[in-house]
DNA sequence: AGCTGAATCCTAGCACCGCTAGACATCAGA
DNA sequence: TCTGATGTCTAGCGGTGCTAGGATTCAGCT
């Protein structure tokens, strides 16, 4: 029987050491550099002991990808504590939400551009993926009618989104991220700008 | 003299024939089909061909993206013509934007999501790169303070941009995406709800 | 018309990818 | 100590992007 547990938690960190294996060699040198040989390697094992934990490689990319929305949801949570009034609560979400894409480009990608198959707003989606939306709706629908609370949630998610990928992707005037995130805040709070 | 000429007509048409090629495969069965040897097996040519054209696969994905900022240049240049005021114009390029991404979704990936090392707001961009921009920047940036024209620009795109991505990923409520569109743009012109 | 050099194209193959069948080693329990 | 099951690895499959080198075609000259 002990003998059966120490197997089941070796097998379990194992199934843990691929996933952040996964995650840092991605966030190191990127998701192409991410192969079933090179991955093998690094956890010192052969390529088959991964099939024996996922079912593909997929499989471990959607893995780094539901632990990316876990920690995401975290660091929203964090966020929401340390906030005060509804508007500024937004502000500091939406900076939170930057500040996780931009510390974790490798990991955001996993959970947005890579993982498109993992089931979202249904029952089945992971409990992660649910606590993070959450999060977001928690604070983002407090500064919404009601009956405009969950549009507001997906559009201020939206955009959020956007700044992000088109920031990482080079396509903005560097060095203005905290202007635009600035803008963005108070435009879809319905704030003027501020005087001066 | 003559036969140089047909030569060089024949190469620039098999060029363009090529970068078509991909984009329809692409938007039949999406970017995971386009192998090389599926792309030299349509043209009629073998792979080597498609190498004396462009450097790698990466450079027709790039050829594709950029004329695909051509026609989108193209369709927001159309919706621009067709507007009213400013505010009108906005929602109108607005709509035009979603609608190009809805209508071409792997051409749209080739822009954002593949093509990421096009150079972007250089000397040396593309031309139909700075044409789509200009079009966004020319009616976004009426309908924002002078001094912030730019970053309104800039977040505006992003917003669209990032609407437009989760709403591909599955990422949001079916069949609403009238109500979002409608309601970001209201929040990005600082309008009240519409009474009723 | 026939030859020649150059331009063009294709065949075959490289190293790598995700993935897997089947041989091999290890180990708990009789 | 033996045995059966569990776990692991070696080797290989079909596929990928890409390329070297031989074969072919063709324009231009005698």
């Amino acid at each position: 029987m002990s003998i059966q547990q120490r197997r089941e938690r070796d097998r379990a960190q194992r199934h843990q050491l691929i996933i952040d294996t996964a995650r840092e060699l991605a966030e190191a040198e990127g998701w192409e550099a991410v192969t079933t040989r090179r991955l093998a390697e690094r956890i010192e094992y052969s390529q088959p002991v991964l099939y024996s934990h996922f079912a593909g490689k997929d499989a471990i990319v959607a893995a780094v990808a539901e632990q990316g929305f876990a920690e995401l949801a975290a660091r929203l949570a964090a966020a929401r504590a340390a906030a005060g009034d509804p508007p500024g609560a937004f502000a500091a979400l939406a900076g939170a939400y930057c500040a996780f894409a931009y510390a974790n480009p490798a990991r955001y990608d996993a959970m947005f551009t890579m993982a498109s198959e993992l089931p979202f707003g249904t029952a089945d989606s992971p409990a992660a993926l649910k606590a993070a939306f959450a999060e977001l709706a928690q604070v983002f629908g407090r500064v919404a009618d009601a009956a405009e609370a969950e549009a507001f949630t997906e559009i201020a998610w939206a955009s959020l989104h956007g700044l992000v990928m088109l920031t990482r992707g080079g396509r903005l005037r560097p060095g203005l991220q905290e202007q635009r995130l600035d803008l963005l805040v108070r435009r879809l709070l319905r704030e003027s700008p501020p005087a001066g």
